[in-house]
DNA sequence: TTATCAATTTCAGAAGAATTGAAGTTGGTG
DNA sequence: CACCAACTTCAATTCTTCTGAAATTGATAA
């Protein structure tokens, strides 16, 4: 059977136009390459070189040198996408995160994460939690960033922070004037507007004050208008707060089990391909990082 | 380094969709496969299964499986071009023969020579013997069929056959009455036309005839006609005239030296193509009888 | 023509890679 | 939970390729 690495010998020989020269190149001796051009030339059924000094190749020679040339490229080439494909280095990745994820956390890591994958390609979806996971499921998302939620279906849940849910009310509002975390207790008779997010709050209290409001509202920019109209309080992850709003107080819950984990999610039953494997990765090592960083900025402001 | 029988190897477990099958299918046992897939993965930079159950490729297996494929398909179509080519089976053949040989010899030799080798592509050039030599020694030809000179230059000639001059006049000529063959001094007298191949005739009587001659044409065509119309007699190589010709007789000429030297004219520096060794293996074995075949219906009709 | 010399080939032994068969793991199934 | 088939591991073996020395070849110069 004949070897690609007969032809590469032979290539190298044909080039050098002598075997010393080649045999130096390929790092073999004289009679090493001599050998396994004989060989080459017994299996393909004919000379290669017009004489014993290869400088001048036969018509087959040439064909061989052709048709050797671009088999050699090829197979390098196909082996290089494989090793590039491996290490991630190319490749597509498919994410489906959450607004509040996708929009103040995910930049900067994604930019970090491609400086050195210039080659990949990356798609994100902004979704909420349950399309999160329905994206992931359906194999349309590599990987996803979602809140927890109980129902396991295909995909698993991996933690990466947790975010505490905050009151969002007008800066005039008398809650503004508690010099302490607001208790539930605090909220009785006031008005909250629900949202996406606020539903996922275990304490019984707020469920009770959640059952009474009237309005909900699913996207934030409305939900902060809203507020700032004077229609009511509403309670929101810290994390989809981005920077201060006019007229808008943010303040601090007392209830610390108030709070969301926010976390990756991922398909149970089949490996995730290099460059995902590899955004897993980064992720779970940089995201609490950068959203405590984010966090910290938050309130600093 | 990783090879293409390892790539043939995966090709086949990914097929298969077992180590066991796909062993059994490359001859190999169990053991032997799934050392060289370990090989392969880490030679690659990661998993191509996604179990050691081997039914279902990771995306990397899949990828590899692709480009694996092709791989192995244009290697195994590229080295049987360069067999093919060896062998003679494809390839082209640029023949240049003198026309009589062009035209009552070649034609079913040839069609013997391509019955076995239907790709070869042939191109054949009918020119007198001094072109054939030109074509020849400048590489347009491969190989050339004509008669013998004696100026060497970068051709080399090996005679095929050997072919007696004959004398050609109009069939109610008096010579035709001799019961003998005609000698020189028999052609005292007479008008001779010349032709391309007459001067090669070393004979000093038949010098000092051809002398005397006013006409000479090259086309046997016209000669033949001008034979006819009574302007002369000519003397040609047997080969030469195809078929009988209403009106006209051909005569033996009593010197055995009238003839001529038909052969192989070759490039004596490169070494011939593989098609153009084979046909001229087949030229050197089949020609001579064909022409013995050719020259006997000739002298029977 | 012969002598010379470097390139190439040949050869036998050495080194290295792949393969085998047996034993040990693993994961799915009744 | 035990079984079974598939797979992996391991050490020994076999096969291939490589090396270094010696022989051969062919070009160049004497």
């Amino acid at each position: 059977m004949i070897k690609l690495e007969a032809l590469r010998v032979f290539v190298t020989v044909a080039e050098s136009g002598n075997i010393k020269d080649a045999a130096d190149a390929v790092g073999r001796t004289a009679s090493a390459v001599s050998m396994t051009l004989k060989q080459l030339e017994d299996e393909i059924g004919g000379p290669l070189f017009q004489t014993d000094r290869k400088n001048s190749l036969t018509a087959l020679g040439n064909l061989m040198l052709d048709l050797g040339r671009e088999q050699i490229r090829s197979f390098d080439k196909s082996v290089s996408i494989m090793r590039a494909f491996a290490h991630s280095r190319i490749g597509s990745l498919s994410i489906a995160s959450v607004p509040s994820v996708a929009t103040n956390v995910l930049p900067p890591i994604l930019q970090r994460f491609l400086e050195t994958r210039p080659q990949v390609q990356v798609e994100l979806f902004d979704i909420d939690s349950a399309q999160v996971r329905r994206m992931v499921e359906s194999g349309v998302a590599d990987i996803g960033i979602a809140g927890e939620s109980r129902a396991g279906g295909g995909v698993e849940f991996t933690p990466l922070f947790s975010d505490r849910f905050k009151l969002l009310c007008r800066d005039d509002h008398e809650l503004c004037r508690l010099e302490r975390p607001v208790e539930w207790s605090d909220l009785s008779g006031a008005t909250l507007i629900r949202n996406g997010a606020s539903d996922r709050i275990e304490a019984e209290e707020h469920k009770r004050l959640s059952a009474q409001s009237l309005i909900t509202v699913y996207n934030v920019t409305s939900l902060v208008a809203l507020v700032k109209a004077g229609l009511g309080l509403t309670i929101l992850p810290s994390l989809t707060m981005h920077g201060a709003h006019d007229g808008v107080a943010v303040l601090e819950l007392a209830d610390a089990a108030a709070s969301r984990q926010v976390g990756l999610v991922e398909r149970r039953d089949i490996p995730p391909s290099p460059v995902a494997a590899a955004f897993r990765a980064f992720a779970v090592e940089q995201i609490p990082a950068m959203v405590a960083e984010h966090l910290g900025t938050l309130n600093g402001a």
